[in-house]
DNA sequence: CCTTCCATGTAACCGGTTACATGATTGC
DNA sequence: GCAATCATGTAACCGGTTACATGGAAGG
């Protein structure tokens, strides 16, 4: 059976503990959503899929009025997320504008080039910002485990990227100012 | 007008020179795919769009009996690719099936999830291996230009992947062998 | 009372991949 | 003669986003 990817998170979130899909939801945007989002749109489809499926299993749990389906794995749901797991792929698909920008960056002046690595920088540093701010709070799941070793991955990266973009711009502005001088 | 991600490699590919829609395929391939990637299911239409749209214009020019049809940038189509260029979004959108196991890692076994850490850091060295490849090669344009930049910041940030992963790993094994002391 | 949060859903749309089909040219 | 490369395309499918619609509960 193949899964989606938002068949994934929704059993991976399954397996953490039973929740509804909206739970689901804001769940995967306070954590994964920096490297795998969902929405809505797919979530309760999915979750009726899985159902169908065997996957998941579904209990009404209505706050008074308000109603409310909370979702927890079966055995063969368990035991899927548990495959995928131990899965050999790993694959990573991406879309980075600010690199495609920067990889025809030759098409611009130098001044606007180097304005677009400096907007690299600032944006490699808000999300650094943002992922500090979670880990000041209690981390993803608080100072231990594997989200928390996720979330570290995030920062490190950022911080790297900061430090990359920071290197590039000295060495532009410093190619500038040589080939201004070398010109008079 | 909105520009699809392909309209996007398409009229920056025909901004660095003329070519054909396998052409760009083909240097989408060795060059922008890590981040960027096009399939014919896309360029074709799309070049057809992008002339209708009048940002491209085409000239047959065959092989023999080989057919073939050149695109090259119109002013309207350079002037697009300009704007897209300094406008300022940097959107990033990822999906890192490895970070999304790595998040789940709690649900395994000790051994199992250092054996995720260990599969994501071949990984980090494959695409080094790749890239450093393709770096001792010519690079992407020879040595200069952005395009090599941007080749630096992917064999940069697989290098601190290497590195992050090899860090964990030592934890993770070094816990595993407290925790097992401690049991005793 | 009003805003924010909890909670569930759907229809339209779109961008992209996969798989397939076809055929000429080049180099071994 | 055969394989690899050049070259162009299409149809089916799919996964996902956006926008919208609805309404109860909690807290100031």
């Amino acid at each position: 059976m193949k899964l989606s990817g938002t068949a994934i998170v929704v059993l991976g979130m399954l397996a953490l503990r039973p929740r509804s899909g909206y739970d689901i939801k804001t769940t995967v945007d306070r954590t994964t959503r920096f490297f795998w989002s969902a929405s809505y749109g797919q979530i309760y489809p999915e979750l009726r899929h899985l159902e169908n499926a065997g996957l998941v299993a579904s209990r009404s749990s209505p706050n008074g009025a308000r109603a409310r389906t909370v979702y927890s794995l079966t055995e063969t749901g368990r035991a899927a997320i548990d495959a995928w797991l131990i899965s050999p792929g790993y694959g990573v698909t991406m879309r980075d504008e600010g690199l495609l920008k920067l990889f025809f960056a030759d098409l611009l002046s130098g001044h606007d080039a180097l304005a677009l690595v400096r907007a690299r920088r600032s944006g490699h540093q808000l999300n650094l910002d943002r992922l500090r701010e979670i880990e000041r709070g209690e981390g993803f799941v608080g100072g231990h485990g594997f989200p928390d070793i996720v979330l570290s991955y995030g920062i490190g990266f950022h911080e790297w990227g900061v430090r990359w973009c920071s290197d590039l711009e000295r060495r532009l502005v410093e190619d500038a100012r040589r080939t201004k001088r070398d010109r008079r």
